[in-house]
DNA sequence: TCAATCAGTTTACTTTTAGTAACTACCTAT
DNA sequence: ATAGGTAGTTACTAAAAGTAAACTGATTGA
């Protein structure tokens, strides 16, 4: 009575699974990609423009420098961020939204969305 | 020369954020709820109707049930499924997404999309 | 000179999460 | 009796994630 069709029994008797969610489905890869502690924020705090390290550091109160940095460092390899270096001199880096980054925004839209929704 | 407007120096020169993103901000608090290793497959596996919980198991293919059941566990307390006893006697088990976990679909559905859209 | 800013890095831990594999306990069919 | 099903637990380990606080090394302003 079972509603899904992805369970098969053999021959044999036993049971398998016809479709198991190979490890990367879609949603779990999605999730892999955003979903780390504070890289939804980030990339929130980016999408009006660039912002600085330290700016961003005291924005996202909570999140140690070390968490920034890591975190930072885990979207410019995915592609999600650009670190630009504006000036040394008085050293200044800006870290920006990539096109890339700006197709994930509408994911974290909902999510925003939808967590103000539950109010609690 | 910042384009963010949430950092304010005050009378002695000193830098902070007007408005740092306080811990539980929307997106961190809805990836709390939705982001756990598993939580979002699962989910989206209870969309279309109850599963039992060795069948669920199965088509997470790669995650323990130790695993599925704390998982499972953590979404009730959440109020996202509620675990149902169909029988004993041979005993067993369904669950099913709740009106409030089908709230989040939007959010999965967003995500899946998306990740769908980045070959790889 | 002293203090503070910039953008981090490093150290030294603690906590949380994830993972395997074996086990419970009960039911059913061979 | 044995094998397989149901739905989980338990014990233990390994890896990842998180923390605070000190430290670079250069610059800038009082």
């Amino acid at each position: 009575m079972s509603t899904s069709l992805e369970i098969k029994t053999d021959a044999k008797g036993r049971k398998q699974a016809l479709e198991p969610c190979l490890e990367p489905c879609p949603i779990e890869r999605g999730m892999r990609i955003l979903g780390g502690k504070w890289k939804g924020s980030i990339l929130w705090h980016l999408k009006d423009g660039p912002v600085r390290f330290n700016d961003l550091a005291r924005q996202l109160g909570g999140a140690s420098k070390k968490m920034v940095t890591q975190r930072l460092r885990e979207m410019e390899e995915a592609g999600l961020v650009a670190r630009k270096v504006v000036s040394d001199r008085p050293i200044a880096v800006t870290y920006e939204i990539t096109d890339f980054g700006k197709t994930a925004l509408g994911v974290l839209e909902e999510l925003k969305n939808w967590s103000e929704r539950q109010q609690i």
